[in-house]
DNA sequence: CTGTCCTAGAGGCTAAGCCACCAGTCCTAT
DNA sequence: ATAGGACTGGTGGCTTAGCCTCTAGGACAG
């Protein structure tokens, strides 16, 4: 295929992103020429034709920025009217939204955060022998199938569930349950990378002593710590999203 | 169809749905499917060829349906590949099951401080002067109500809204507004106690400030000292459950 | 002044087509 | 055998062309 040979343009590897999606660039534009043209509240963007027209673009490219756009709120598109802007959309915010958003895992990370900090919290105060009995097995398991030079995601995955159990809250139970499906993207890529199983494996003992010891703040430090590990897996390969994790527990 | 023929109704200023744009209807059956077929994070829906002639659309509109579930966030469409799952959209299904746990106010509160806590540090980070603005509205609000001797809820409502609003997490947000109801349960419950609209109000300007000067830690560690204030209504009247709170931020 | 009608121009949506990309396969050269 | 490159089928990306529907506002009648 005539893809594989270089094309006319020589140097065009100056192209590290596999070229954002030509809706995503037209918001971008669309969210300048707002600000450029200082338009407020109430105020109408130029018609599809006329903004296809100048951006040298489809009809229907332009619509799909406008349809994201208003996903997002801020512009209303009115059939045989305009399309009306609904909020300012305070420059790079919007587009890096919609960026950020475009892969969600930093946000999955971010709800991980929020929900199994807390859950390790609860677990070191309420864990049962029972629930104990389910997290040495888990690491067992961890230990196993990485020592088998598998990634063990399995181990891992038992791990969080058995934590979450041991929290003894169903609420989060039941949110940590709908986002799990979620949290396995991240979790298999996490674990894709050399040596992270066996970080992964230790992080996971550090909790596991603090919980057995009842130490709710120091099974929320180490989940933490724990947490941290994935992040940078998800910033990677995700996009520059603003760092979620600080200077914890300053 | 004789569709747009407006029927008899008189008042048709009422007219909530000017006929819904054909890509919001497609979303509808999209996540419908994704719920029916018990598609999980990681799996594909089928191509946009085959989900046109199926609905008996075109493939433009397909694809702005498309943009908009990845606008927000809930699938990513990949050149060449597909449009993968990255998580299920928070199905009626957890509603069902948060509505039936409504009176586990426990539960809540502790619901409410794995997000709320980690949504102030968010917002501390992230807050634009519009997500400012937005809570000192909020505030504004709550000072008159209870000034005035209400209760404040609308107010503490806005605020707590303002600031998930501000952390500028979508999923995180998402899950706010399922446990919401929840919530307003507890928030009534709590308000109702003398002198506590006043605290209450006081929680928020700390919050507030620490959101504004951009202190994660501090509008973390501002959050919980109020949400203990709730905590402390709910154990009143719920069963005795351990402390979820204690030496935070030792 | 008021109400009706008309129409220009805006978005909504379709159809058909070509290009770019990915992953698996098969085939070749080492 | 096996590593590496080309092929291929299928998928999304985007364009062009065109027709339909809706809204707002002006012209015109009453």
């Amino acid at each position: 295929m005539a893809s594989s040979e270089t094309p006319p343009d020589v140097y065009d590897s100056l192209r590290p992103v596999p070229r954002q999606r030509l809706y995503l660039q037209l918001v971008e534009k669309l969210t300048d020429f707002i600000e450029r043209e200082g338009l407020r509240a109430g105020q109408r963007l130029p018609p599809e034709r006329e903004l296809a027209a100048s951006l040298s673009v489809s009809r229907a490219s332009v619509s799909q920025a406008l349809v994201a756009l208003e996903v997002q709120g801020i512009v209303d598109v009115r059939h045989g009217d305009g399309a009306v802007l609904l909020h300012e959309p305070l420059g790079v915010q919007v587009i890096a939204t919609l960026r950020s958003r475009r892969s969600r895992l930093p946000e999955i990370i971010e709800a991980r955060y929020a929900l199994e900090v807390k859950l390790a919290e609860l677990a070191a105060l309420r864990r049962t022998d029972d629930d104990l009995a389910r997290i040495d097995h888990a690491l067992a398991l961890m230990a196993v199938q990485v020592s088998a030079g598998d990634r063990g995601e399995a181990g891992d995955e038992a791990f969080h569930s058995a934590v979450t159990a041991a929290g003894h809250s169903g609420l989060l139970a039941d949110i940590m349950g709908e986002i799990a499906p979620a949290i396995l993207e991240t979790r298999i890529e996490s674990l894709s990378q050399p040596g992270r199983p066996e970080a992964s494996l230790d992080g996971h003992l550090a909790i596991a002593d603090a919980i057995r010891s009842g130490d709710p703040v120091e099974a929320a430090r180490a989940m933490r710590v724990h947490l941290d590990l994935v992040s940078d897996v998800a910033l990677l390969r995700g996009d520059q999203d603003i760092r979620t994790h600080f200077d914890h527990q300053s």
